[in-house]
RNA sequence: GCCCCAGUGGCGAAAUGGUAGACGCGGCAGACUCAAAAUCUGUUAUCUGCGAGGAUGUGCUGGUUCGAGUCCGGCCUGGGGCACCA
């Protein structure tokens, strides 16, 4: 068979030529077809694609190419999350402006996702840095001013006292600056909030009809509020008060084990820790201890537990014992009341603590079973519920009960002129703090007045533009710097002010470029009436780093866009996918250097894999596979496999094999049988288009024509389900088992293929099947193959194929039997057979008479077109 | 440290509580070829047996069930997130 290779490159660029030119995948909005929504995160653009942008972009290309076909009108944007720091590290590093670097990175991206042929509609791309977009996320930052969701308030930042700047978490590496080398100090700025927290219980109780999200990210999100009921109590201070307030007031969620406390600790930032630091050297020294260890929340809790103590008492609200308060570096000033009392007994961090600095462990909470008389709390502490004990008026009762009865009491006594208890919902979930003192980002429009106080920009003022004439010789913020940007007049009064030099968090950017496709080029930050239209994303596909943050921030700032009129919905995303990460071997010279896999072959030895630098052939050791890292050097560039394999072979192998949810390798062997398939497809579509020039109609048939089409309707069923459950690489299974199918129909059928009508156009059927079917995946391999089978216009523009249901009825059903729950034969029935006669028919055949041993079943259990187990 | 998730052949994996290993990669054997590549066919969990077959097997461990990779309890290992990386 003379049946040219299929030239990858030289169709997929042609098909993509045509696709723009007919603008195939530009979106109108008016369209009155129903409408799907498909959205992948948009990239970071750091320089250039990564293997993960290939696998997340190709999903949802999968999706959009479906849901067209299927008739609806479908929106696929693109655009690009472009402020944020390595650009202005490469600013330092590179001399280069953070906004030509930007730029010049995004013209490369795009070009290489152009080059994947992603069905994308191009017309409505923006970066987050354009002035027109950030122009728009200023207005809605003085919507939500006006509207009282944002306020200002002290926070802290990790400060590097030699670089003279704040640093992010990331910047912090054991407590130093990742540049000076300094150790990191907190600093308290006055910045910037976003009052998420209005929204906590919102929040929370929504994630009950966020349905089509994975209930991983839904449980993390729950935990991240962090709902919890509990008790705010007041302890009066045993002596003369630090600060002036005679009381420190504790949130807890454990009021029952009172009874068990032995210590009250407070967070180095509370007042009474402050007080006493004034004119104390060693409180002083520890609270600057404290401060050392970062802000970073892993930071403070694997840090060693540690406390000073202050040589203050308080009073027990019930059996009047005093007890010592101490600082201790693992109570957060953000969470509670910044104060907490110590039940060692019954909390294992107080426990730990309790242990170090030799405090008594009383237990108050007994386990069922448990006796009162030796129960004894070791290194583990006891947080499960059972009877109270040791705690006078509370014996005897259930934790709950016991936490009910204290709240009751405590709420209606007086301390100082106050309740000495009130019941309080708490929540984790802290305001959204979105200062930066950088210049890549979008600027706050906001005026600080000596005499008006902050004022915001008037809209007509806007946009903030970020100077473009900034140096970065030195660490710190350009803006502060800058001889102009920060001098103005204040829009009120008239007078010289300051213009505000912070920038946003660029969650702020993400939170809300979904709602801005829908009519990018608008005046306003919105046109409701489209957007609302839009909107909820149908279906939305980005990395499970994602799972709180953004997705939190995001849906918290759809509530806050509704309540400012610019959206009239409340959650964004209303099916979310969250994929793996694309990982790969790492590979490593005997001195310890790591190798990059382009620089190395793999040889197989006798059985085994082995790796050789191809410059020297020196052996290098082939190590763990690992999320793809620049210092681990295993990144594998996806230009490359773009290049060489073509955008097909990089779409299909990141589909196959590992489910999307799960990491993924990349493999050169994998790439390869991707390609070697594509040409096997290839080779059926010339074959068939030669074999059956004439179109005719697939129906009836026997024999192979009825095995071929009950093949390709079974195919195009479970490639439907699979596609729609986002289980891709299960619907490429199914499509390889089509292909062996109509291959080995070619390869030792085809006599009756060239003889028998019925089998000639059952066979044009199947491979157009297979074609459509394939075409999510690989859109130019079917878009010329669909050419080849002789068919006018594109196959993008064409619809899905019709599913025949009466082609996946069988007649006989094959059920396996068990004996005692092993498998020991099968037992082939007719599909109407009822259990009776399953059962005689399982119970007659040979291997269940002799797994039986002579003896009777006591039980015969069919499960109907399942499963038949023999119970003896 | 806290929250969440994952673990199945040599490898990637499949499996509404119902035949564990579909499909692919790799390997092995064969066909075609002067030869190679490409392609095609067969085979491939482990142990045992000439074979029919039998036994074992889904990270470890205990349980629920006629039946558990799947559900529940306790561990182990790896990964993601932890509020200034995006």
């Amino acid at each position: 068979m003379a049946t040219e290779r299929y030239n990858a490159r030289e169709a997929e660029a042609r098909w993509q030529k045509a696709w723009t030119e007919a603008k195939v995948f530009e979106t109108k909005n008016d369209d009155p077809r129903p409408k799907y929504y498909v959205l992948e995160m948009f990239p970071y653009p750091s320089g250039r694609i990564h293997i993960g942008h290939v696998r997340n972009y190709t999903m949802g290309d999968v999706v959009a190419r479906y849901k067209r076909a299927r008739g609806f009108n479908v929106l696929h944007p693109m655009g690009w999350d472009a402020f944020g720091m390595p650009a202005e590290n490469a600013a330092m590093k590179g001399h280069v402006h953070p906004k030509s670097w930007t730029y010049d990175n995004i013209a490369t991206m795009r070009g290489q996702l152009k080059s994947m042929g992603l069905s994308l509609d191009w017309s409505r791309e923006f970066a987050t840095c354009d002035v027109e977009y950030y122009t728009q996320q200023q207005k809605l930052f003085l919507d939500f001013m006006k509207a009282g969701l944002v306020s200002r308030k002290k926070s802290k930042v990790n400060w590097d006292p030699v670089d003279m700047t704040v640093l992010a978490n990331e910047q912090v590496i054991d407590g130093r600056g990742w540049r000076s080398g300094a150790l990191v100090e907190q600093r308290e700025l006055v910045q910037w909030f976003l009052k998420i927290s209005d929204f906590s219980e919102e929040l929370l109780s929504a994630i009950d009809t966020l349905d089509r999200w994975p209930e991983k990210v839904r449980t993390m999100q729950r935990n991240w509020i962090g709902k919890s009921e509990g008790l705010r109590v007041r302890f009066e201070i045993d002596g003369p008060a630090a600060g002036g307030d005679p009381t420190i007031e504790v949130f807890t969620t454990r009021p029952d084990t009172l009874f068990g406390m032995s210590f009250l600790a407070i967070s180095a930032d509370h007042p009474v820790a402050r007080a006493l630091g004034e004119g104390n050297a060693d409180v002083t020294a520890f609270i600057d201890d404290c401060h050392r260890i970062g802000t970073s929340a892993a930071a403070l809790e694997t840090a060693e537990k540690k406390g000073y103590d202050t040589g203050l008492k308080v009073r027990h609200p019930f059996n009047g014992k005093s007890y010592p308060v101490y600082i201790a570096n693992f109570v957060l000033m953000d969470y509670g009341t910044g104060a907490i009392f110590g039940c060692p007994a019954h909390d294992q961090r107080d426990l730990d603590f309790a242990r170090k600095y030799d405090l008594t462990v009383t237990p108050v909470v007994l386990p069922d079973g448990e006796d009162a008389g030796n129960f004894v709390v070791g290194n583990v502490a006891f947080t499960e519920d059972g009877k109270l004990i040791n705690s006078d008026f509370l014996n005897g009762l259930g934790v709950d009960e016991a936490k009910n009865k204290v709240a009751s009491i405590l709420e209606t006594r007086d301390l100082h002129g106050k309740p000495a208890g009130a019941r309080q919902v708490n929540y984790r979930l802290r305001d959204w703090g979105i200062s930066r003192q950088r210049y890549w980002g979008c600027p706050i429009p906001v005026i600080h007045c000596d005499s008006c106080g902050v004022v915001p920009v008037p809209t007509k003022d806007l946009p903030v533009k970020l100077p473009d004439d900034v140096e970065f010789d030195r660490p710190g913020n350009p803006l502060d710097r800058h001889p102009t940007f920060s001098k103005c007049t204040c829009p009120e009064c008239g007078k010289p002010a300051r213009r505000e030099t912070d920038t946003m968090d660029t969650f702020v950017d993400s939170s809300w470029y979904y709602s801005r496709f829908t009519e990018p080029r608008a005046g306003t930050p919105t046109v409701p009436s489209v957007v609302n239209s839009w909107l909820p994303v149908d279906q939305y596909i980005g990395g499970i780093e994602h799972a709180i943050l953004h997705l939190l921030y995001s849906r918290f700032f759809t509530r806050a866009m509704k309540a400012t009129g610019h959206v009239d919905f409340d959650e964004p995303f209303r099916g979310l996918f969250t994929q793996g990460m694309v990982v790969h071997e790492t590979y490593q010279t005997a001195d310890g250097e790591w190798v990059s896999p382009g620089d190395v072959d793999i040889v197989t030895d006798g059985g085994t894999r082995k790796a050789r630098l191809r410059t020297t052939g020196e052996d290098v050791t082939i190590g763990a596979i690992e999320k793809m890292s620049k210092s681990k050097k295993n990144t594998v560039d996806p230009n490359d496999i773009l290049e060489s394999f073509g955008a097909d072979t990089a779409r299909w192998f990141m589909l196959s094999d590992s489910p999307p949810e799960r990491d993924v390798e990349w493999t050169d062997a994998g790439a390869q049988g991707t390609a070697r398939f594509l040409q096997r497809v290839w080779r059926i579509v010339s074959e068939t288009s030669e074999l059956v020039p004439a179109t005719g109609t697939a129906e009836g048939g026997d024999k192979l024509a009825l095995t071929l089409r009950k093949a390709a309707h079974k195919t195009l069923a479970m490639v439907e389900e699979n596609i729609e459950g986002l289980r891709f690489n299960v619907a490429l299974a199914k499509i390889y088992e089509l292909v062996n199918t109509i291959g080995s129909a070619l390869a030792n059928e085809r006599g009756t293929l060239e003889g028998d009508l019925a089998a000639s156009n059952a066979l044009r059927e199947a491979v157009g099947i297979l074609v459509k079917i394939m075409a999510p995946m690989t859109p130019h391999l079917a878009e010329e193959s669909w050419a080849a089978l002789g068919h006018d216009g594109m196959l993008a523009l064409s619809d899905w194929p019709v599913l025949e249901k009466s082609l996946l009825v069988e007649d006989e059903i094959t059920l396996p039997v068990q004996v005692n729950g092993k498998k020991r034969a099968d037992v082939t029935v007719s599909r109407t057979a009822g259990n009776a006669e399953v059962e005689a028919a399982a119970l007659a055949l040979e291997p269940v008479i002799r797994a039986l041993e002579g003896k009777s079943p006591k039980k015969v259990i069919v499960v109907p077109g399942r499963i038949v187990n023999v119970v003896a």
